[in-house]
DNA sequence: GGTGACTATATATGTGACTTATATATTTGG
DNA sequence: CCAAATATATAAGTCACATATATAGTCACC
């Protein structure tokens, strides 16, 4: 399983738990973890093309009556797998830092 | 408290207990991570340079007797506290993660 | 019903971190 | 003593991302 980019990852994030469109996705991230880790329209649209023709993502339909500029993704089954691998390996990060007294309530 | 690239936060955790030389860096990632996350020596040593620069890191005095090669580095007051920073931000995202059933575990 | 702010996508240009390749020196093991 | 492993270093090229710019649809409001 091939590496990722944090911004991959951030999107991948973004669609696991529902479709959206790409400006959808930044607010998603900006909400989450602060408007200082949203990445800028561009590195986003040139991540989703990417991403596309990598296959971790495909476009999906907009709800009629929607916003006729929003193109929505969803995450691909490839997508969601490379997702949880990455978090695995984040988790031995962060289980790592612990060891490594990085992190509060770690070595007690 | 800026952003770290993937590569910067692996050397910070690995100077995180002990000081070690560049090779020395590269096997602890080895060793912890698998041979497939460790760094090149053309990345490592660039990246050591950049962090020396910005004062994550500082060089150490090697023990006698040591083979005249290496350099040793240990992390400076700010290295760490950007290594916990960046600890607690990964610890959010595995936590996102877990929330968005992307880890076994998370929504029993 | 016009207009200003916000939402939304897209591209181009430039920078910087990393990959790949190469060079070179020291140490260790048989 | 020689080969293999260790150790640091740098040059050339690639790719993701930041920054800036362009364009257009939507919304709130008066």
């Amino acid at each position: 399983m091939a590496s990722m980019t944090p911004l991959t990852y951030d999107i991948l994030l973004a669609l696991a738990d529902d479709d959206r469109h790409g400006y959808g996705i930044i607010k998603e991230i900006e909400d989450r973890a602060g408007a200082s880790a949203a990445p800028s329209t561009g590195a986003l649209y040139l991540a989703l093309q990417r991403m596309l023709g990598d296959e971790l993502i495909e476009e999906a339909e907009a709800a009629p009556g929607e916003d006729r500029r929003r193109r929505y993704y969803r995450l691909t089954r490839k997508g969601r797998d490379h997702a949880e691998a990455e978090s695995v390996r984040l988790a031995g990060l962060v289980a790592t830092a612990r060891d490594k007294n990085l992190l509060a309530g770690g070595a007690p």
